[in-house]
DNA sequence: TATACATTCTGTAGTTACTACAGGTTCAAG
DNA sequence: CTTGAACCTGTAGTAACTACAGAATGTATA
């Protein structure tokens, strides 16, 4: 067991350890739809081969680039029936990174309006502040 | 009743169309301890106070500026015991403040990351696809 | 007054994307 | 052979609401 090279098979544990994913997190991927269910022993112990674990991988990485589950969802489903152009891809890609600068726009705002909050404020010792004036109209 | 000048108490409805807050919201701020419980007519139903709505319209522009319920009830904490300094507001809002920018920051990485591997995208018909392939590593 | 429709009341369930726990097997090492 | 780690299952909790079901009230009109 000490063959460290290329292990056909790893059990939850041992997927967790190498993606770096939480183990309960793998199991609500599978339940969910998004890994498929893996072959078991014959005790009923999971055991993912390599396809598994790159599929792993693909939903995390997604995952980092924000996409929602029903995002990642889709895009394994192009992926599942090879039924994708690049376009199609791209699409998908632009739409979310569409949605990711509108939540830059609207979180800059709120920056902007908080600084302004705070540079009013006197930063005294007095319960006279204009941060709380301001929130209560 | 068509004295719609200074109405002293405000049934929930009203009040939500008053604040533009939804309705079950209202209820849910009541049941988490945001607001307090308001006055009641004799068969139960909940009547508004000018001060109730004044605290409502805290809560709400506390959550257009992104705060989370636990820093609102902090804040209100703070504001009805009316033991605050104008300098411990300031470092609250300080503080929400640079977990907003920290968000702002990781959403340009993703931005840019989302960006790139879209320009290396050929937006061809063919289902050989660089964002795939970069996803699946 | 009667009736109908709107509004309110309560408690509970659903949403997103996990994470954690309880109570029970099974595995691997000593 | 025993002990402890890792695994199994199902369920509950998180944030911040939102929606619904079923019952009781309130209001407007015929």
């Amino acid at each position: 067991m000490q063959n460290q090279k290329e292990e056909p098979f790893l059990k939850r544990g041992a997927l967790a350890k190498l993606t770096g994913c939480n183990l309960e997190t793998i199991r609500y991927y599978e339940k969910i739809g998004l890994l498929l269910a893996p072959q078991r022993t014959g005790s009923g112990h999971r055991l993912y081969s390599a396809e598994d674990r790159s599929r792993l991988r693909f939903i995390l990485r997604c995952r980092e680039l924000g996409f929602s589950i029903v995002e990642i969802r889709s895009l394994l489903g192009l992926v599942d029936t090879k039924s994708y152009s690049c376009a199609e891809i791209n699409k998908f890609t632009l739409s979310h990174l569409s949605s990711i600068k509108q939540k830059i726009s609207d979180l800059r705002k709120l920056e902007i309006t908080l600084k302004t909050i705070s540079d009013e404020c006197s930063k005294g010792d007095t319960p006279d502040c204009p941060i709380i004036d301001t929130l209560t109209l």
